[in-house]
DNA sequence: GATAGTTTCATACAAGTGTTTGAAATGCAA
DNA sequence: TTGCATTTCAAACACTTGTATGAAACTATC
């Protein structure tokens, strides 16, 4: 494969438009004018439109993945085996909102696609998505090893709120700062993860290892 | 004006076909032979395909912000003109979770509908969207009687965590019980709603529960 | 039952879509 | 250079989409 310029033009186009304009108003006509390169390179290099954005979310996806993968790793390394919740609720949503959020001038194109992506639900990233319940087996696992005294259903109920979090934020990033008036700083990402992670953490601890947990919580939880 | 039945056909046959398919995959074609009436009709009752989806939309909207703004109202007359934070997020999640989960064989049109529009993000529904801030600045407020003490600022994080929640295991309810095996039960939905309750309520009253000043006239939420 | 106002209908329209084609250009090895 | 594979290109293809039209059918009022 020589040169690749062609492929490469195209997905860097296509990354840019996805990202600015979104799925439903961006057309192959478009991406080729921005890439200058013929209508029917396309097809030749990814078969079809579905797979160009597939491959433009695979790759985000998969970068993503693996640095959630190698802070778990870490964390779990450096506590023999067993990584504290909060460390691994970090490894969890750390990278996706430092991928998504921080000042909108300075953000990459990227994360500008992968916030649409994140909005907007396409067809092929939708398929990607549910492909990705492997990858999270493997955080509630790290989870059930760090608090073993909790129920399966508590784990993936904290599992499920933490992403909840996290995505809902990066999604109605700009409704949060709207209603907030410019007080919740959405920039500062490590602020957002601290604040999601605390969160999580709470929940999945609640009436166990709380030191003074609330008389009058409304801790409903089975077992 | 005589029998609108033309228009409540092709109301009820877009639903229903939007909420088993998507808005991807339906076109008005497909609506007005489910409903089977002309083609034409779609434009002459409602203008656009977009106008059709707005007012499905709408509808379902303003029910579910009423029941919202009903159980708040009836909360914070119980108080006083002051209602405990876990009532008040009760009001806020609890309609929107009843209106889109339970038992999927006895899921109404209607609960499916609302689902795909959360999923799906479709221009039309977004506009709708974003007008709902003034809706949720009178959460902000009744959070912020309930927790004086409490900065705008967490205030406004803590709304935001718990719609982050309820919306997000509403869209993702199926990757939760695939991902669970089972073992989250999203058919009772009062008790996801007291989870998501119960964590936004630990999110929002965290390292402040028990300094809360007393003579409080909310010594009877337990709940 | 004539009239005016609605509503329905078949049909056409206009535009946009992703995809395919087959020839021309290019790159590269022998 | 020759030959062969890869890559580019303009053009057309084959649909599908939402919308507009203008005549026909209906409805209700007088």
């Amino acid at each position: 494969m020589a040169s690749d310029h062609t492929r490469t033009a195209i997905l860097a186009a296509a990354e840019r438009l996805y990202a600015d304009r979104g799925f439903g108003d961006v057309t192959l006509r478009d991406i080729v004018a921005e890439a200058n390169v013929n209508l029917a390179a396309v097809n030749y290099h990814f078969g079809s439109k579905d797979e160009l954005i597939a491959e433009l979310f695979v790759t985000r996806s998969i970068a993503t993945n693996r640095e959630r993968l190698r802070e778990l790793k870490a964390a779990e390394e450096q506590g023999g085996g067993r990584a504290p919740i909060e460390m691994i609720l970090h490894a969890l949503v750390g990278p996706t909102l430092r991928g998504c959020l921080g000042p909108e001038n300075q953000r990459s194109t990227a994360a500008r696609f992968m916030i649409r992506a994140s909005i907007e639900s396409v067809p092929p990233i939708r398929r990607i998505k549910n492909r990705e319940i492997d990858h999270l087996r493997k955080f509630a696992g790290a989870m059930r090893r760090a608090l073993p005294d909790r129920s399966d259903v508590d784990i993936y109920w904290g599992l499920n709120f933490a992403l909840a979090m996290a995505h809902h934020t990066i999604r109605e990033s700009e409704r949060l700062t709207k209603l907030s008036e410019g007080k919740c700083d959405l920039d500062d990402v490590e602020d957002v993860v601290a604040r999601v992670v605390s969160v999580a953490t709470m929940a999945l601890t609640a009436g166990k290892v709380e030191v003074r947990p609330p008389a009058r919580a409304l801790a409903r939880d089975a077992r």
